[in-house]
RNA sequence: GCCCAGGUAGCUCAGUUGGUAGAGCAGCGGACUGAAAAUCCGCGUGUCGGUGGUUCGAAUCCGCCCCUGGGCA
């Protein structure tokens, strides 16, 4: 089974209540739950969650690591065997629409790029500039630079990382057969509750993440020094917050800004699951006993 | 009650000597193939407080009314 939805919009409890029903594990496709760094902020499942049933994938790195939709591919792929081997249902929940496709459609198997030519490519578009780094990137993969705009910092260093790395074109590889996607066909759901009560709830919670301890969480991971390019640091919140530890500005207007990029967010992942999923059930409400029940019905119609 | 200053986009405000309006923020739509809570692309969304008048033409000028803030009583 696969859930998706926005942040703030109950997949989560969703998926505990299904678990709990069809003797389920409830597997993280969330990228920012991967690191164990922020428990409150990302709005991992809490002790009671995890205590009524198995939670995999939660926090289960260092956020001194890097981690990727294909090491996450992996990482989903032996946890869903040993849940199948075990008898039990894997649910798979979360918001980052690319990890969904991966488990949806498998990616592209693709050669690791070596961290000196990754730099090498950041390094050389901080000094020339995008317009110009694309027009580099045109002489080796022509494609890819007609596709990209020059403002597509992260998207244009991965085509150029690859490309040097492999002496292949990014766009050439992605046209591979791609591997690792699930076996079976999966029920799959998207929550995507009216955008004004989304938000609100967006907007309440982050204030709950203060009073549960969100600020300590955030200076201790401060206090780790780590690269500021790693994709803990850019969780959600981290930024305004450090930022208010550091006295630069007042509480509240943090956590306001910290409310904006989460809204945003929720939005981008709404125009996701729209245009890139295509659900057996879609729940345009948040979560409860009733959802749970139509739910149900649906599933056994469907199986 | 009188005197000022204001009422223009969801918010804060611009708006030349009259030619039916534009910035920032918020918001909305979209892209997405190994950092994706990332990284990008696109879009003003409007009874110019109301109503009469002057004018070919009014957010701009005049009258009256309503509302807000400040002052004087």
């Amino acid at each position: 089974m696969l859930i998706a939805g926005p942040t703030a919009s109950g997949k989560s409890a969703l998926a505990v209540a299904l678990a709990e029903r069809a003797d389920g594990v409830v597997i993280n496709a969330d990228s920012m739950q991967l690191y164990k760094d922020l428990h409150v902020l990302t709005a991992r499942p809490d002790a009671a969650d995890e205590a009524r049933v198995p939670h995999r994938l939660y926090g289960v790195l260092d956020g001194a690591t890097r981690a990727s939709v294909a090491s996450w591919l992996e990482m989903l792929a032996e946890v869903v065997r040993d849940v199948r081997d075990a008898g039990k249902l894997p649910i798979i929940v979360g918001g980052t629409g690319m990890y969904i496709n991966a488990a949806i459609n498998g990616i592209a198997s693709i050669p690791d790029v070596p961290v000196p030519i990754h730099q090498d490519a950041v390094d050389r578009l901080a000094q020339i500039g995008g317009a110009a780094f694309r027009a580099e990137l045109a002489e080796h993969d022509p494609v890819m630079a007609q596709r990209l705009f020059d403002g597509d910092s992260q998207r244009l260093v991965r085509a150029m990382g690859v490309v040097k790395a492999t002496g292949r074109p990014l766009s050439e590889w992605q046209t591979d057969p791609h591997q690792g996607q699930l076996a079976g066909t999966p029920f799959s759901l998207a929550v995507m509750p009216p955008r004004a009560e989304l938000y609100q709830r967006i907007d309440a919670r982050f204030d709950q993440m203060i009073t549960q301890g969100a600020l300590a969480e955030v200076e201790a991971l401060g206090a780790r020094q780590l690269d500021e390019g790693l994709p803990v640091m850019k969780a959600l919140g981290v930024r305004e917050l450090l930022s208010h530890l550091r006295g630069e500005m007042p509480l509240e207007q943090a956590s306001e800004l910290a409310k904006r990029d989460s809204r945003r967010y929720a939005k981008r992942q709404m125009t996701w699951i729209r245009n890139n999923f295509n659900p057996n059930y879609l729940a345009e409400e948040k979560y409860s006993e009733r959802l749970l029940q139509r739910i149900f019905a649906n599933l056994l119609k469907t199986y």
